[in-house]
DNA sequence: GCAAGTTTACATTCATGTATGTATGCCTGT
DNA sequence: ACAGGCATACATACATGAATGTAAACTTGC
């Protein structure tokens, strides 16, 4: 039966994205056809072209459902009554951030932008990519720098590269854990290293406490 | 001309692989054809069939021309004369894996290997991955567990975690200087994030000198 | 002359974009 | 309120192009 209501028709461009999410990441970008994805999702190819103008367009589509710039990770975590110091809702936002990245569709998206998808191809993904690492950095170095000035953190540490190591992190462990999300629970790993970073680059609070372990 | 010496058969081989990485990073992997690959060489498909099984036996013949598993990268660094700290070890051959990691060469496939090809193409990049991670993963863990067991690294920071920052922020940061490497000057940063890193995660020293500011 | 190395030709497969077909929902005038 | 008409939401068909693997031809070293 070919013409929907409204709504419907809106469904079926939600089943093409949740199917597309499907493919890409059984198939990889490149290897997915548009016919593959129409029949995941029980249509044809033209309800594809209907919604979408080509590939690129419908991966663009799938990619704006689970956004999280940092800006909003941090507004999540903010707290209205009293502000938090730079690093801790650094912290929060990062500790948020991976909260969010275990959801089904966020898991599913991010592998296949990390995992499922190569330079060149139909999407733009390095500049993509870039663009979204930059948005990160530009605003975590402000944190970072504020964090430099009022003190909270150690000196000798620059706020550039004390951001480049987190968003490393961040990044590298993703990329890790996505490859194959069986091999370690992440919401236990990932706090555990989040925390370790944010506690090393913090001022010396009591700890620091290594006996000087004499034996040979 | 059709048939040539020994030598020169060799010497094509490395031509067609030279010509792979080439296209490889101009095209991706999938988007490139062994007719690019053979045109690009000088040669023809017949070529690079006669050569190579298809292209995943290809893709791997170029990848065994630059690997550096972290034990060799150990061995690298190690000192006959003393032997080092487990830290210092894994830390030089850290600092030495960046070192490697500019020449062109290795450049280029590890662009390829990162951003350039994706999972459930030709190659099986995913288990590719794995396999390096976990090789490099258990001879780092070794050292970081020898290093909690000497006292040489802040005891509160399980070996398991440490092994697991380090691995992240090195493998984020390949990933996004690769990404595109005008960007910054990855033999700077890259050595001054390794360095507070270690410096971070080892027993005080007179460090832990951050004057505990005082202005609002 | 035989086999290694390389080219050319061929058959098959498959994705893409577009053009066209078509049935239904929705809106507008009266 | 309902009849016509138009736009919407798809399906089907087609033309094109390109990549793959293999087989057969050729050419030269040994």
């Amino acid at each position: 039966m070919p013409k929907r209501t409204k709504a419907e028709a809106e469904a079926t461009r939600e089943a093409l994205l949740d199917a597309a999410e499907v493919i890409f990441l059984e198939r990889g970008v490149s290897r997915t056809s548009l016919e593959q994805i129409a029949r995941q999702a029980g249509m044809t190819r033209g309800a594809v072209y209907w919604h979408f103008k080509n590939k690129s367009d419908l991966f663009h589509a799938m990619l704006d459902r689970v956004k999280m710039p940092l800006r909003q990770l941090l507004d999540d975590v903010e707290d209205l009554e009293r502000p938090r110091a730079p690093l801790e809702s650094l912290r929060l936002a990062a500790l948020h951030a991976l909260e969010r990245l275990q959801g089904p569709r966020s898991r599913r998206v991010h592998t296949i932008l990390f995992h499922c998808c190569e330079a060149s191809s139909d999407v733009d993904i390095l500049e993509l990519h870039q663009r979204l690492a930059d948005d990160c950095h530009e605003t975590m170095l402000e944190r970072f720098e504020e964090a430099n000035r009022t003190g909270t953190m150690i000196a000798s540490i620059e706020p550039e590269i004390a951001c480049r190591m987190l968003m490393s992190m961040f990044g590298g462990l993703m990329h890790d854990w996505l490859r194959d999300p069986t091999r370690y629970d992440i919401g236990d790993i990932g706090p555990r290293m989040i925390d370790t970073f944010f506690e090393r680059i913090s001022p010396c609070t009591p700890h620091c406490t290594s006996p000087p372990h004499s034996s040979s």
